[in-house]
DNA sequence: ATGGCCGAGATCCTCGGA
C-alpha cells in the first residue's frame, strides 16, 4: 500500500497536477494540505472519476486538509483537539492494512512567522496541544501514522542554509524541540530512519530561483509509531511534481507499507 | 548586496505562506 503526503497549495488551482500525480504514482491514499477551499467547492467529482473517495476538512482561502483515497477511511475526525483559532489543520481517520487498523493523522502545522508575533505563539500552542493528544492516543492505539506539512526543519542537514533559518519559526530550537518531543513519545521520522545522511528537500520557495538552485527545506514528514516500523518497506520524496508547469511549492513524500 | 512568487478574494491591493 502506498500513502502520500503533499501540500498542494490550493487543490483547485492544482487539480491537473494532482490528477497527474495520482495517475503516475497510483498511490492508494493521498493526504493533502493547504487545499484553500471550503468543502462545498472541493473537486469531489474529479477524484471520483479516477476512483478516489474524498474526506475533506475545508476552510475558505487558507489552510484545509483532506484525504483522497481508493480505500474507505473510517471514523473521520475533524476535531482531534481544540484549535484556538478554529483553523482547518488536522483530519484523522482509520484505515485497514490486512487485519490491522492504523490511525492516519493528516496535519498542516501553522507556519509561525514572524517569531515575535501571535502567529508564533499559535504554532507553539498548536504543537503542545497536538503532542498531548498524540500521547493520549498512543495509550489506546499503537499503530499511528502522522503525515503532513509540519513546518519544522528537524536538523541542519534538512535545510540548504541553516544559518539563514536560525531565527525562523521553522527552525527555532524551541520549535524543533516540540518535534523531538513528539518523536520521543515513540515515533520515527521515517525519511531520516531510512536515509541517515541523505540531503533531500520537500519544499522550495517560489522566489529567488530556489528550485533551480536547490535551495530547499525538508518540512513535510511521515512519523511512524515504533509498533509499525517493521511494516514500512520504503519512503521516497518524488521531486517530479515540483518541476512541472504551475507547481505547488511542495513536492510529495511517499510511504510504502507491507 | 538585494530581491526576484503565488493563490484567494476582493478590487486594481492585501494577506498569508515559508
Amino acid at each position: 500500500m502506498l500513502i502520500t503526503s503533499w501540500n498542494v497549495n490550493s487543490v483547485r488551482a492544482r487539480i491537473l497536477n494532482v490528477l497527474d500525480y495520482l495517475k503516475s504514482s497510483n498511490t492508494d491514499i493521498l493526504m493533502i494540505q493547504e487545499i484553500k477551499t471550503e468543502e462545498k467547492n472541493f473537486p469531489f467529482q474529479e477524484f471520483k472519476n479516477v476512483g478516489y473517495h474524498s474526506y475533506v476538512f475545508g476552510q475558505k482561502s487558507y489552510n484545509g486538509v483532506a484525504f483522497v483515497s481508493k480505500k474507505v477511511i473510517d471514523k473521520i475526525d475533524k476535531a482531534f483537539f481544540v484549535d484556538e483559532k478554529k483553523q482547518s489543520r488536522i483530519i484523522v481517520g482509520n484505515i485497514k492494512n490486512k487485519s490491522e487498523t492504523i490511525k492516519l493523522v493528516n496535519i498542516y502545522v501553522p507556519n509561525g512567522n514572524p517569531i515575535d508575533t501571535d502567529k508564533y505563539k499559535y504554532k507553539k500552542n498548536w504543537l503542545n496541544s497536538f503532542n498531548k493528544k498524540i500521547k493520549k492516543l498512543l495509550t489506546v492505539n499503537k499503530n499511528i501514522i502522522i503525515g503532513g506539512d509540519f513546518n519544522v526543519i528537524p536538523n541542519e542537514i534538512d535545510v540548504h542554509d541553516s544559518k539563514k533559518y536560525e531565527n525562523d519559526a521553522l527552525f527555532k530550537l524551541e520549535i524543533r524541540k516540540k518535534f523531538f518531543e513528539l518523536l520521543n513519545l515513540g515515533f520515527q521520522d521515517i525519511y531520516r530512519y531510512f536515509n541517515k545522511n541523505k540531503q533531500e528537500y520537500t519544499f522550495w520557495d517560489y522566489t529567488s530561483g530556489a528550485w533551480q538552485k536547490n535551495n530547499g527545506l525538508r518540512i513535510d514528514h511521515f512519523l511512524i509509531s515504533n509498533n509499525l516500523l517493521d511494516k514500512i518497506k520504503n519512503v521516497n520524496i518524488d521531486k517530479k511534481p515540483r518541476s512541472k508547469i504551475k507547481p505547488s511549492d511542495h513536492t510529495p513524500i511517499e510511504l510504502e507499507i507491507i
